[in-house]
DNA sequence: CAGTCCCAATTTTTT
DNA sequence: ATTGGGACTG
């Protein structure tokens, strides 16, 4: 078909026609790979006649499984409705759904979150004689089981493993944890992975229905794949047969939730007749762009060398500002987007950092100027305590069993119901194996509660009755509506934090529109509750039009923007602080900065701050090792947003230079003036892109100090005192 | 049982 | 500074 491979250059269309088998994609960033992957599928259906629902095609996001849902039907011209598009997660748990009662799932499982698990944890933590003080907390302890999860381990793995006393407690928790979560009928995120592997690999009728079924896999951002998952794809393909990996080992950046980049460098090593294909065409960027980031994330040993390239010109250079705090810092930022607005029109952009608490200023900054700007991460929305609230109604409903959700449910709003009886009904549900709301309902039971807790659960007991009885009436969104009535929630809501009352109840309405939209396009109440567990913030972020986004590291990887800044190059953040003994981490970190540069399509402005206020304080820092990697003729220091359009800078002098790094740092007696020795309007100085200039004028004090001064060519320019690069070459008379 | 006060932590978080 | 959990008290 002439339009899937049309405009493909050689080595994606060798990737998109390759012959069925094991075959690895590299694909260097802005190579193609996501239109290499839908092509591909479209191949498949269209040239070798698969049928839709024997491909599935894993990605990390949702919104990205949509999207090439329908990229692809575009391409073939039908809906690809029957192509198992998903994440991993959610495919896993459309597998459970189906398959899981052999291992005592049924199909109304509920989806513990992070939180979820976290209070399960916490719940087993009490329930054990030595669970209480434990080292990294109740945190520590659901982080470990994730991870021992993600590896596919064991309780009796984990003690094996190392069989220290930590990990002897570690191996109880975690077995019951796992007897308590099948009671439950519940399903953490890493057992949507897990547990379908164990279904293939221990039920043949399930493997032999599933390898039927499902005859071409293919699977996208293969470098941030942990080894559960690896099991699981090499589960779901079994010996021989079709799975296309797509990825970039310099963009692994999930080491720390468990990913190996060892999955993707051993690919070969671990499917021998495997077709390689290398993508180092990159369409996205500019040649100088790609230059820097390339020869900077060349420091890493454990990698495959590559080198992009690209048709397009060179471009500008990335662009360097030293701030001098983050406030300095958000201002050069904003006051750089502005320009680069003005002179080249438009286009998109993002801010991107490595932790959220650096967003503050930024917003603050954007915010102060009238910048259109959107935040993108933070705390996701179907994690918000007050949606939570309201969603355990709904799943109490849904899964009778699960306790998590009761438990939330009665505390929200506290209706005199505490730890003590709770106890009680877990003990009983634990002991009788049934579902805890049904226990609720035992007549013995309550007889045995003293008087308020009784009647207390009588009336919540009844409501739950009455939410199961408009649910089967008028379905969930009505029944959602009348668990935030007769619950007394909203009241609740207003007294006790009354500041907060209202962003709380605007966020309720915001699910409750949700909810309503899902059941009106004919969604169940199951598959809602599936979504909002598995929906991350990324998904729902929308494009504003002419906003700047501002986003972490992490949550910028697959997107592309026209214009990326990057804050806060400083050791201590970028590389983090946690990673810094850690050669493997360090590694992860310059991966992070290597996705950050080549995000941009045409531009990128790097700022670091000489210190900035962290929590409380205000802390020094000095500029990210990273910078330094950079060779020097890919990257333009600038004293000022104007500067970026100055003329273009002069060569630097070998005095620039300094000893051990390639960002020029700004000479002592040169950096600008400290309060003995204020810049005199009428003095003469020198700038380094703008030549010799006189100074009209001084704002402001200290390190706030602004100078303004006019060039003759280049007109009235103004710096930061302490940081422009000016130097004095005649005092005013 | 629930409100209040104090202390500790505070990287990233596709799901 | 902020937030959330745990201990303590009424």
């Amino acid at each position: 078909m002439a339009d899937i491979l049309s405009d493909l250059n050689p080595p994606q269309r060798e990737a998109v026609t390759a012959p069925p088998g094991p075959l690895l994609v590299l694909a260097g960033a802005g190579s193609g790979k996501t239109r290499v992957l839908t092509r591909r599928i479209a191949w498949m259906l269209t040239e070798l006649g698969a049928h839709p629902g024997s491909i599935a095609g894993v990605t990390f996001t949702n919104k990205a499984a949509e999207e090439m849902r329908s990229r692809v039907a575009t391409l073939v011209g039908f809906p690809g409705r029957a192509i198992y598009l998903h994440t991993f997660h959610a495919l896993g748990a459309r597998l459970l759904r189906e398959f899981g009662s052999a291992i005592g799932l049924p199909p109304s499982f509920v989806i513990l979150d992070e939180d979820d698990s976290l209070s399960l944890v916490r719940d087993r933590l009490k329930a054990h004689p030595r669970g209480g003080d434990v080292p990294g907390g109740p945190e520590g302890i659901r982080e470990a089981i994730s991870l021992a999860k993600s590896r596919g381990e064991s309780p009796a793995g984990v003690r094996a493993r190392e069989g220290g006393i930590y990990e002897d407690l570690l191996s109880e928790i975690y077995d019951s944890y796992e007897k308590t979560r099948v009671r439950l009928s519940a399903a953490d995120f890493d057992d949507l992975i897990l547990l379908p592997t164990r279904l293939i690999n221990e039920y043949p009728e399930v493997r032999d229905e599933l390898r039927d079924r499902i005859r071409h896999v293919l699977v996208d951002e293969y470098q941030d794949t942990n080894p559960a998952q690896y099991a699981f794809l090499k589960a779901l393909v079994g010996p021989g047969r079709d799975l296309t990996c797509v990825g970039d080992p310099d963009q692994s950046i999930y080491r720390w939730r468990g990913a190996d980049i060892r999955i993707i460098l051993e690919f070969e090593r671990n499917f021998p007749d495997a077709k390689v294909i290398t993508m180092e065409q990159n369409y996205r960027s500019t040649g100088l762009i790609l230059e820097a980031a390339s020869a900077m994330i060349a420091h890493n040993r454990e990698r495959r060398p590559k080198k992009l390239w690209t048709a397009a010109g060179a471009g500008r250079p990335p662009v360097f500002y030293q701030a001098l705090d983050e406030i300095d810092e958000a201002r050069f930022v904003a006051e750089s987007l502005v320009l680069l607005r003005a002179h080249d029109g438009p286009g998109d952009a993002a801010v991107l950092y490595r932790t959220h608490a650096q967003s503050r200023a930024l917003e603050e900054e954007m915010a102060r100027r009238g910048l259109k700007y959107a935040v993108a991460g933070g705390i996701k929305f179907y994690a918000r305590r007050e949606v939570k609230d309201a969603l355990a109604y709904l799943r109490l409903v849904f899964n009778p069993a699960d306790i998590i959700s009761l438990k939330r449910a009665l505390a929200a709003p506290p209706r005199g119901v505490g730890e003590a009886t709770l106890a009680k009904i877990a003990a009983s549900a634990e002991e009788s194996g049934r579902p805890v709301m049904e226990i609720l309902a035992d007549p013995p039971l309550l007889g045995a509660l003293p008087s308020r807790p009784r009647q207390a659960l009588a009336g919540f007991l009844e409501l739950v009755r009455g939410l199961e009885r408009k649910l089967a009436s008028d379905g969930y969104s009505t029944a959602l509506d009348m668990a935030l009535e007769k619950s007394g929630y909203l009241p609740w809501l207003d007294d006790r934090k009354p500041g907060e009352a209202d962003d709380r109840k605007d966020n309720l309405r915001e699910l409750f529109a949700a909810v309503k939209t899902a059941e009106e396009s004919g969604i169940s109440l199951g598959e809602f509750l599936e979504r909002a567990a598995l929906m991350s913030e990324m998904d729902k972020l929308e494009d504003r039009e002419g906003a700047v986004i501002l986003m972490t590291l992490h949550n910028a990887k697959g997107l592309e923007f026209r214009r990326v800044f990057l804050a806060g190059l400083e050791e201590g953040l970028l590389p983090h602080a946690s990673s810094l003994d850690d050669p493997a981490e360090l590694e992860e970190e310059r991966r992070l900065f290597y996705v950050g540069l080549t995000r941009a399509r045409e531009t990128v402005v790097l700022t670091a701050a000489r210190g900035r206020r962290q929590y409380d304080a205000f802390r020094w820092s000095q500029n990210s090792r990273f910078l330094s990697e950079i060779p020097r003729a890919t990257l333009l220091e600038v004293g000022a947003p104007e500067a970026l359009y100055g003329e273009s800078p002069a060569p630097r002098s070998p005095a620039d230079e300094t000893p051990d790094g390639n960002v020029t740092r700004i000479p002592e007696e040169e950096n600008g003036w400290d309060d003995e020795s204020t810049p005199v309007p009428g003095s003469e100085v020198r700038h380094h892109s703008f030549g010799v200039g006189r100074v009209i004028g001084i704002s402001g004090r200290g390190p706030r100090m602004r100078v303004t001064v006019a060039f003759p060519r280049a007109g009235l320019k103004t710096f930061v005192a302490g940081l422009a690069r000016l130097s004095r070459v005649k005092e005013a008379a």
